[in-house]
DNA sequence: AGATATGATGTAATAGTATAACATCGTCAA
DNA sequence: TTGACGATGTTATACTATTACATCATATCT
């Protein structure tokens, strides 16, 4: 195991990307993670790929491909929308990166290696982004679904609101 | 009650959007509920807003916006973004219109004035698009977001997969 | 009717997101 | 070392959406 789960909020479940928490600690871990799957599977976690990982992680907000382009583009790589969407589209397939529909923007994976389709939690307020464990909300899903004969192969699930500090600090 | 739902397959729930069925129901009936509403709002139901509605309204397919600026235009409306992209929001504001994230385009509702949060079920073979009743998603979704103390002010809820009919062609 | 406030539409310009197509390069295996 | 393959770089373009401002229509008030 790379870390001890013991006392990191980032690595329990639902995911607190909300609350303050070490964040350094899910950055490292979810890289760790990364490169592990990705070596196992027999592929190549290249240098843009990772650098896009690492830019992700950076933050639980998400990220337009734009805005990630730019970094990659100052460190010396490549400043065409390719680089950067092959990348995030590479990341996602291997489930180590999520697209954000609603924000068309792309977070990080804070539990990659786990089987799951998440659900979004996206804060108006201050923009931070969650996953939040779907295993119900993706069996509903999928039971409505059925009743009309429609198999889901894949879905996308995102609340837009507001986090528990932000609404704290509205009211 | 502007019709008998006796036989309507696209009235009742779930949604049969899948299903051959008369659609010229569905339309006349969404158009006519629409009117309804709209004017019960103290709103109005200009030219643009109803072809608008209209044209999604001819398919259960969703519809971008540009396709649905192309046929405006042809018609002597405006040619230019706006155009459309106002009526479309207007439209959703209302509940009469949907956005499906994933295809970046829109959709008419089937069943405006009841209350829902859909879900959608988009078919990747024939391109067809199902609101799937939601109650059970949604709530799940709450659940799951209530745990880390987020509150839901909207979704957006959709699936990908194959309707019965392609899935029985395919095999 | 005329003045005016409001909201809807028309239009121009631009911003933001994403992909297709092709050239080049690096890595690995035969 | 050659060939095959996958990754990256690059050019060009397509697609989606918004800002800002001008004009027009409608309803209201006097």
């Amino acid at each position: 195991m790379a870390h001890d789960d013991q006392g990191c909020p980032g690595c329990e479940a639902p995911d607190l990307a909300f609350s303050s928490h070490d964040h350094g600690h899910c950055q490292a871990d979810a890289l760790g993670r990364a490169e592990v799957l990705i070596a196992a599977r027999g592929l190549r976690m290249t240098p843009v790929r990772q650098r896009v990982l690492e830019i992700l992680l950076e933050t639980h907000r998400a990220m337009g491909a734009y805005d990630v382009l730019d970094r990659l583009a100052a460190e010396g790589f490549g400043n065409q929308p390719p680089v950067v969407y092959r990348a995030l589209d590479f990341l996602e397939e291997q489930g180590l990166a999520h697209r954000i529909r609603r924000l068309n923007a792309f977070t990080a994976c804070m539990h990659p290696g786990e089987a799951h389709a998440p659900s979004f939690l996206i804060c108006r307020s201050c923009d931070l982004v969650a996953e939040a464990p779907a295993k119900a909300v993706r069996g509903a899903l999928e039971a409505a679904a059925a009743l009309v004969g429609f198999t889901v192969e894949g879905s996308n699930i995102e609340a837009l609101g507001q986090c528990a500090d932000c609404r704290g600090r509205a009211a």
